[in-house]
DNA sequence: AACTATTGATAAAC
DNA sequence: TGTTTATCAATAGTT
């Protein structure tokens, strides 16, 4: 260096230290690009300052793609977050596991119910349990229209309660005010009772 | 540097490169431990010569500990191999809600079975089970499907032996009495090869 | 590697 | 910060 040789040790001079940080930083940096051309090698550099700012290069490509190389020639310990994504990942992957036999045991179970619990089945017994199944698909879509039902019932209901009490006020305004010319709401609108009930049926 | 201006590109004769990769190598390195002393800077360097030898420094504690310093600092884009362990985690939350959904589902279709329809399954619900009653129907039909396509593969195949059969003997007799007139049995009888396989889909 | 003639980096000062 | 300059450090070419 110039002007005097330098001790290697930290400059205690707060001014000094940054200059000199921002001066050799920029040497540092370009001594590495030189070196990667010159040589042909790849070189990454991050430095934090002492006030935690940070500086980086990466020749030939990123700095990711750098550490994953890095990553790749020394797998010494994997990055705690990694481990936990890792673990999570094989917990999740046995739940799920888990969850197919459950599932595959239920089938049984309902297999169970139809043929007596027959692994492979015969014409006869597929026949049977066809007819089964769609015994079964029938109820349920008698269930779902029963609560349809019931919607439209409630629905029904409530249209019939609103209209009364349209006509019971109604009935009051005419009798107070003897104004009869103001327009009834809607209420001989029948459209939803025109449906008729047997759609309703499978 | 000494000796001649040196011109900021690779250098070709591979020895000459070499020995500069050496030299220089050890000179970047002593300038990052330098400016990480003189400035109390946190510094990392690796080096991957042109054939992948890996060379580093870590001024203050370890790569590892600058990397995950780094990483936290820049989650711009995680690396490849965390987003694809990111995303399994994630499918497989999924996944598993899915299966739960379904087994919760099967487990009420299962005492709906046995309740004769008692009402505690939603709407919801019971579109759900009514898809599973129609994919396992159809599982159902493709398996009957297949059972009856193979019994007529087997009827052909013995169609196609007797038919065989039959005119060797037919050729027997006429070979032995030389009388032709006699009617051959059902040998045309091409009915049954004239049903498309496709009827056999589901 | 070791040696040296040179070039490059940079500390101090502005 | 950027420039200048006096000096020291790094290193290309040679041995």
């Amino acid at each position: 260096m110039a002007r005097g040789k330098v001790q290697m040790k930290r400059i205690e001079n707060p001014v000094h230290r940054q200059v000199t940080f921002c001066k050799r930083r920029v040497g540092l940096l370009k001594k590495a690009k030189e070196l990667s051309v010159l040589c042909d090698a790849e070189i990454g550099v991050f430095i934090f300052s002492s006030h935690g700012k940070l500086f980086e290069l990466a020749t030939k490509g990123s700095m990711q793609g750098l550490i994953e190389r890095y990553m790749k020639m020394k797998p010494t310990r994997v990055s705690q977050v990694e481990q936990t994504v890792e673990t999570q990942t094989l917990d999740a992957k046995k739940e799920i596991n888990l969850l197919k036999q459950e599932i595959e045991i239920l089938q049984k179970g309902l297999r169970y119910m139809f043929d007596g619990g027959a692994g492979t089945m015969t014409l006869d017994e597929l026949q049977v349990l066809e007819k089964n199944l769609e015994i079964w698909i029938y109820h349920v879509r008698s269930a779902k229209m029963d609560i349809l039902f019931q919607e439209i019932q409630l629905l029904r209901n409530s249209e019939g309660v609103l209209t009364a009490a349209n006509k019971y006020l109604q009935d009051k305004i005419e009798e107070n005010t003897g104004v009869t010319n103001f327009i009834p709401m809607a209420t001989d609108n029948t459209y939803p009772f025109t449906i008729p009930d047997d759609i309703f049926e499978c």
